[in-house]
Parts: structure tokens; C-alpha cells; sequence
DNA sequence: TCTGGGGTCCTAGGACCC
DNA sequence: TCTGGGGTCCTAGGACCC
């Protein structure tokens, strides 16, 4: 299964690279800060209601492993450094080694700040082979980043990242063992060692998925690849079976996918205290909404549905969200709307988490049409638009406050009475012609 | 032992249209 | 008068990944 740098499959036989940064965020905070090295540092939630995003290797000798609360981590490590974590900084790493990784090959597909998948077809015309890629993309991350990587071949997506996991240092026994850097699993063996994997090894098998599994006496991948697609469908949903029954057998059809489309933003919170009360949620959600309309217009879009979310002091959740037949991406707008829909939800516990989220994403160019559109078909409808239209003359405006109308309308509260908000910010609605303020002082 | 914040995808039900 | 089936869109919730 280990390679040497002097042999190693062809681009056919492995044309699937995945590459994974070790201990990233927490990686970055020890070379910023050298005084770190060789300490039990972790990037994560300080607060009592954190969980750990990132773990040192000296860190997990004591069992602190990331998506652990932070509470649990300080239990086991006394010790450990707990280090907010810098965003900015990281992303300016990652853009570093996704450009290493560009120099290799265009075809890449990144999954997070510290994970890529490779595909290497267009490699086979240079004449290298892939554990020549994999040793020079290690020694160049190494060298010009200061980062460790691992990284594995596979003769698709699902090889390659089970390699690259076995390819990384790990804890026994309390003590570090070093990985060998890079795998690959060959033909001859990767069915076998498949087989001997537990489910959760697998893409998509979590916790919940996981304990279905094993109720229904399925621990092993070899389980899995003996029970029958329908009968498994029938417990974990059809899309599930017919992925696990393929990855059972070695089989994997996801294709490297270089420039994915974003579909959603967001912006989450979980307050160190929980919010009580739909004033303080309201307030919440204007400061929200700027983060998510400042996200929306960096990337030049607008957004047709926002949700909001409540998170409960129980951890059950709740969402509400509405769409419009026209983008949005002002503050305003979008807290306009995610109060509306914040009215709707039932305040029975303390609230932990606030999110709002937009998504159905339209280009920012088309979306004046939408937009006229929106007018010109709400115009049809007798809802209080006379008076409506006889107060105020900024098509935007209306087809906006219409929507908030709708929201609270469809919640069966009242429909009157929701403008003054909107009039007071003033509203700006992305047009073909650029952007057009509407307030009370753009009015005629 | 207590569970973040950035996302993606899937499912099921209801509304609506043809 | 009662009722089809397919397709699309929207909503709410859940699971998963890094």
C-alpha cells in the first residue's frame, strides 16, 4: 500500500489526488507564533459554549480532537491553549497553497480552507506520474507555507481521501506516529482493505447515519456490501443506499468539480448568553443581516429566499424563511424580512443561536427584470396597493415592502403598518444600471 | 462531556399548473 | 361531480462535511 517516490501507479491507474493540510488553523497560529511549537494549542471557541475547530498533534496526544466542546478539551488537557480564530489569516494561506496546488494542475476542486481533490488526467501528457505530483506539492507546501500535508491516491474520490487520511500522523497510546505522507492503495489490495473499514469510515456516514447502520447490524463496509440497495434505501433514503451500496464495492462516480457555484450565505451566532425576548432578536438580526448583505454584494449577488434561524436553549431549532420573486441584497431589506419571519416563530425557550441565511441566488444583472416583473404582477392584486401606490413612487421600495407585507400576512399578523422601518433606513435594490438609493430624502 | 460557524445535499409534504 | 398523474416550486427539518 506504501510507495516509494520511485515507483507508484500511472495517471490512469490513480488519477484522483486528495490532498488535506495537517492541524491547519492550528498549524498557522504555531508559525505566526513560534513560541507556540511544541505546545497543546487548539483554534477554537474560548467561550464556555465553544467546540474546538482545529487541534495541534501535541494537543491530541491528550485526546482533544476537533468538533469536541471546549469545555471537554480543557478537562483533558489542562494545559491546552484555546486561540480565537483568525479567518483572515488563514484564508490568506490557503489562497497560497491553492495556488501551489494551481501550479500542478487547474483541475482541482477545494473542499474548505485546507482540502482539495485533484484530478490528474491532464498530467498523463507531461509524462508525470502521480507520486511525483504528490512528493512535489508536499515539499513545496512544506518549504514556501511552512505547513505539513498528507496526501493520497486513489482511482477515484473515494480512494483518495481514505488514502490521505491514512497517510497523516496519528496518536497511540498517547504518543505521536508519524504518517507516511503519501498513499496509495493498490488494485490488488483496495477491495480487502476496504472491507475491513467500519461504516463511518465512509463519505456521508455520520453519527445519525451510523447508528441506523448498526441497528441494522451493518459496522463494516463488508456488511454494507452484502445487503441489498432497497432494503438499505428503505432505512437511509435512496440517494444514501445507492452512494453506500457503490462505495461498498470501491466504486465512485463524483467527478472533480473546479468552480463550484455558492448557493448560500449565512451568518450564525450563539451567544455566550441567550437572548430572551423577540426585541433583543430583532436587534440581533439588523447586525446579522449586515453581515450577510455585505457577503451577498462582495460577490456581486442577490438573494431570492431568507431564513432565519432559532436555535433554543433545549438545541432544538426552528427556521422560517421566505422567498421573493425578486433579489435582494441590502441590509435593510434582508432584516426587514428576517423580522417578519422572526415574528412568526414561537419564543417558548432562551434563544442560543440566531443565523440568517440567503440563498436562490439570481446574477445581480438579471435581476431588474425579475424585479419589473414583481411589480408589474403584484399590480394585479387589489392587497392594499392603491394606497400604497399613491404614497410612494420607488417601484423597489414597494415590490420590497410588499414582500415584508406577504411574510407577516402569510404568519397572520397584521399586514398594515410595516413601512415606517423601511422608510426610515432608506432602501438600495440592485438594478441593471447600477444601484439606486430609495429613502426619504431619495423620494420625490 | 457537551456540542461553532461556514457551507452542501436530501427528504417529505403541500400548492399549483397542465 | 369526482378525480389522474407529472412536473415544478417552496418550506421545514435533518444530516453531513470541513
Amino acid at each position: 500500500m506504501l510507495i516509494s517516490p520511485s515507483e507508484g501507479p500511472s495517471v490512469d491507474e490513480a488519477p484522483l489526488l486528495h490532498i488535506d493540510l495537517d492541524a491547519f488553523f492550528a498549524s498557522v497560529e504555531i508559525l505566526d507564533d513560534p513560541s507556540l511549537k511544541g505546545k497543546p494549542v487548539c483554534v477554537g471557541g474560548v467561550g464556555e459554549r465553544g467546540v474546538i475547530a482545529s487541534a495541534s498533534y501535541e494537543a491530541r496526544r491528550f485526546g482533544v480532537r476537533s468538533a469536541m466542546a471546549s469545555v471537554v478539551a480543557r478537562r483533558l488537557c489542562p494545559d491546552l491553549i484555546v486561540l480565537p480564530g483568525r479567518f483572515d489569516r488563514y484564508e490568506v494561506y490557503s489562497r497560497q497553497f491553492h495556488d501551489v496546488v494551481r501550479d500542478l494542475t487547474p483541475d482541482f476542486e477545494s473542499l474548505g480552507l485546507d482540502e482539495v481533490f485533484c484530478d490528474l488526467r491532464s498530467l498523463r501528457r507531461l509524462n508525470v506520474r502521480p507520486i511525483e505530483a504528490a512528493a512535489g506539492l508536499r515539499s513545496r507546501i512544506a518549504d514556501e507555507l511552512g505547513l505539513l500535508c498528507g496526501v493520497g491516491l486513489g482511482r477515484n474520490k473515494l480512494f483518495a481521501k481514505l488514502a490521505s487520511k491514512k497517510s497523516k500522523p496519528h496518536v497511540v497510546d498517547g504518543r505521536l506516529v508519524e504518517g507516511p505522507g503519501v498513499v496509495w492503495v493498490s488494485p490488488d489490495i483496495e477491495q480487502e482493505w476496504l472491507r475491513e473499514l467500519p461504516v463511518s469510515a465512509l463519505w456521508g456516514v455520520g453519527p445519525a447515519t451510523a447508528a441506523k447502520l448498526e441497528k441494522l447490524g451493518l459496522h463494516w463496509v463488508r456488511d454494507l456490501a452484502r445487503v441489498d440497495e432497497l432494503t438499505l434505501a428503505a432505512h437511509v433514503g435512496a440517494s444514501m443506499a445507492a452512494s453506500l451500496a457503490a462505495y461498498a464495492v470501491g466504486e465512485d462516480r463524483r467527478e472533480v468539480i473546479v468552480d463550484r457555484e455558492m448557493k448560500s450565505v449565512g451568518h450564525d451566532q450563539t451567544f455566550a448568553r441567550s437572548l430572551e425576548g423577540i426585541d433583543q432578536l430583532t436587534q440581533t438580526a439588523k447586525g446579522h443581516a449586515a453581515v450577510v448583505a455585505r457577503a451577498l454584494r462582495s460577490q456581486g449577488r442577490v438573494a431570492r429566499t431568507i431564513t432565519v434561524v432559532v436555535r433554543f436553549d433545549d438545541l432544538t431549532s426552528v427556521s422560517r424563511s421566505q422567498t421573493l420573486s425578486f433579489g435582494v441584497d441590502d441590509e435593510v431589506a434582508i432584516a426587514a424580512i428576517a423580522e417578519a419571519l422572526l415574528q412568526s416563530v414561537d419564543l417558548h425557550h432562551a434563544v442560543r443561536l440566531l443565523g440568517i441565511h440567503a440563498s436562490s441566488f439570481l446574477e445581480r444583472e438579471n435581476n431588474q427584470m425579475q424585479l419589473t416583473f414583481a411589480i408589474e404582477a403584484s399590480s394585479d392584486n387589489a392587497r392594499e396597493r392603491a394606497a400604497i401606490v399613491s404614497r410612494e413612487r420607488q417601484i423597489s421600495h414597494e415590490a420590497l415592502r410588499d414582500a415584508v407585507d406577504e411574510v407577516r400576512q402569510r404568519f397572520g399578523r397584521a399586514a398594515l403598518g410595516t413601512a415606517s422601518e423601511l422608510s426610515e433606513h432608506g432602501v438600495e435594490i440592485a438594478t441593471q444600471r447600477g444601484r439606486h438609493a430609495f429613502g426619504p430624502e431619495a423620494r420625490d
